[in-house]
DNA sequence: ATATATTTTTAGGTTAGTCTAAATTTTTTA
DNA sequence: TAAAAAATTTAGACTAACCTAAAAATATAT
């Protein structure tokens, strides 16, 4: 039987939270980012308990089993695909897409997810760094570090984001920090943690302690 | 306020059973095009009058209004869009993608079906012949005969079809019966108004009465 | 023109997904 | 470790979109 939409937004954001290792989501985080209340939260939990989708003992938090894990990484693959469409070939800027693609990802069909993958040259990250899942359900994390752990003196490259806010992407490119782009830390201010970066050997500007928190980056 | 998808296939089916004059659409023909029962469109008809989307009598039948016109038109600029991205960039046959354009449809954003518009070279026809409305709503359905009204030995160009099912779409791929083909009527059966037909001056064919009545075509 | 058949609406229910308010369980604090 | 606080679940309701069965309106046929 299918999922309907709710369904596939509660086992994605289930995905996110429950992070690398597994580690089990609170009702309340969940009414958070569902936008929605608690109680609501735990009907549905009862829901996707029963259909298997979900790990869950009453006050204990869930976690996705399986299946419910196969779902997710479906939809996210279909995310971000539909993401790297938005941009690549209709023009979109990575701070648009996002909204957009929170409702593409649910349209159903196999063969649509990967005649699109193929149009698009098979990509393997999304516009804002995040890897795509492939057809059999493989999503593995690049091991990035957060621009708050790089030395003074150290170059990096920009690879990703944590935080998706248009605000957040759009105060990136009006900075010139976009995916790709080197960045060499030149200074790190002691007392509220700004930094003083020089992006691709160009300008340098400063930037707060909020954005670094917020910037994947790798070492060369 | 936003309508839902289900009142967003109302609006369309509306506006297709009402043909090109606007003639009023009974409960009945609803139900039967929507799948549902009787008693279920006479609840959504209330609320689609409600909203301003159509008028409505009881017991005499519904036509849109302006704005429900209006929407219905988006809906199906979008419909066909989908349809000619899917088959255009994606590579599906035109058999294949009624059911997901049938969901593409309802993604909002008025700025994905401009710049999917734009992506797609503002094509005027969708992939089974019918016309596209442009941005601003205009929708000109093109005078197409029907392919039971030709004569013996006249020559034709293929336009499109009144029947979208896949398996007619099929038949008519594996007849080599295409957009934009040339048809010769050589003969019409008199019994069952069957017909021998040649197309693009190649192989000669028998078509059903069925299939005559299916075929859009035009003069050259 | 009246009786019959058909169409449509109303009445009363169901399910998914949401809500508020109250009860219960778990966690934290003193 | 008992009391207070916080988190979670339960109880009871709501709306959208559907259903069946019954009633009412319209159309058809004798
Ligand atoms: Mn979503
Ligand atoms: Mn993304
Ligand atoms: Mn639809
Ligand atoms: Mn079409």
């Amino acid at each position: 039987m299918q999922n309907s939409f709710t369904e596939e937004n509660y086992l994605k954001i289930i995905h996110a939270l429950s992070g690398r290792d597994g580690v089990e989501v609170s009702t309340n985080a969940l009414a958070e980012s569902t936008s929605t209340r608690a109680a609501s939260v735990t009907d549905m939990l009862r829901k996707l308990a029963e259909k298997g989708l979900i790990h869950y003992k009453k006050y204990q938090g869930v976690t996705l089993t399986e299946s419910g894990e196969k779902v997710a990484i479906k939809v996210i693959r279909k995310h971000r695909l539909w993401e790297v469409f938005l941009v690549e070939k209709l023009g979109f800027g990575w701070d648009e897409v996002h909204d957009i693609a929170e409702e593409l990802e649910h349209i159903p069909s196999e063969v649509l997810v990967e005649k699109l993958d193929a149009f698009l040259g098979h990509p393997k990250f999304d516009p804002h760094g995040d890897p795509i899942p492939d057809a059999k359900g493989n999503l593995t994390e690049p091991d990035y570090l957060i621009l708050t752990d790089v030395q003074v003196s150290e170059k990096v490259l920009m690879m990703g984001v944590l935080d998706h806010a248009p605000s957040f992407l759009q105060h990136l490119d009006r900075s010139g920090i976009t995916l790709g782009a080197v960045i060499e830390v030149k200074e790190i201010n002691e007392y509220d943690k700004s930094a003083s970066v020089q992006i691709n050997g160009g300008p340098t500007l400063f930037i707060s302690l909020e954005v670094s928190k917020n910037l994947l980056v790798q070492r060369r």
